[in-house]
DNA sequence: TATGCTTCCTGTAGTCGCTACAGGATCAAG
DNA sequence: CTTGATCCTGTAGCGACTACAGGAAGCATA
């Protein structure tokens, strides 16, 4: 049994982060000491560090919740699991996509300010069209 | 001179978002007519688009402001507007590093659900250690 | 002229995932 | 007994919008 400190360190999630977890219903509320304080049990400890495991591979907090809640059930339906993970490899591969775009835009903007062709070339750029 | 509406369709961004720069200060306020309606001039729809760009582009809104702003000024200093890209670039490269690390371990979560060896592979996967 | 549709106005609240207080209570060590 | 660390609740802020509510105009048609 833990404190809300101790949880914090062994679960890598900062305590305000617990906090709002509690708050948002991501995890169960853990049981209070006489004085009032949060206590944790490792079980619960590991709940937290299973969410930032999630949020770590980019998981939104309602799915990392969903999956928690998967894990704790009876049976567990893993093809909804593999949906979340399809899901979130697709939305990532987009994103990469996505900013790889950008990059390249960016790169040919900024290697324009070399050619000293007008006063601001990137800021003629931006204008531009 | 256009409406508010007009001004949306022609620099492409939406009518909340463009009160939404002039409560921020991002561009300008307009005039406005007798009825107390926005008049935008084209240098004005101009700027809404320049902001867009920027956007488009990733740079944060108040680096677009300041752009916007040097873009107004009598003198262009082109190295603070080359810093701004620059800047912009690395903190895209930096998040595309990012984002396929997450890819890659999506990728190796994801292939382990063709494993039919546990009843959840991914799931162990996220508990596990 | 009356009606009805569209556009506009202001102001506020919600989104996501935290993070940072303020203002107080309690605990553990010296 | 005092000091400093940790805990508590509740609220507000971040960035960049987005979505209303509730009302005032404008424009076109009957």
């Amino acid at each position: 049994m833990a404190t809300i400190g101790e949880a914090s360190l062994r679960s890598g999630v900062g305590i305000e982060t617990i906090r709002y977890y509690e708050r948002k219903g991501i995890v169960p509320k853990p049981g209070r000491s006489g004085n009032g304080r949060r206590v944790y049990s490792p079980s619960e400890i590991a709940n937290l560090r299973f969410v930032k495991r999630c949020r770590d591979l980019g998981f939104p907090l309602h799915v990392a919740s969903r999956l928690l809640v998967i894990s704790m059930g009876e049976q567990v339906s893993c093809g909804e699991v593999q949906d979340f993970g399809q899901a979130q490899l697709m939305e990532t591969r987009s994103k990469i996509a996505e900013l790889e775009n950008l990059r390249t835009a960016l790169e040919e903007l900024v290697s324009n300010c070399e050619e000293g062709s007008t006063n601001c070339p990137m800021l003629e750029k931006l204008w531009s069209q």
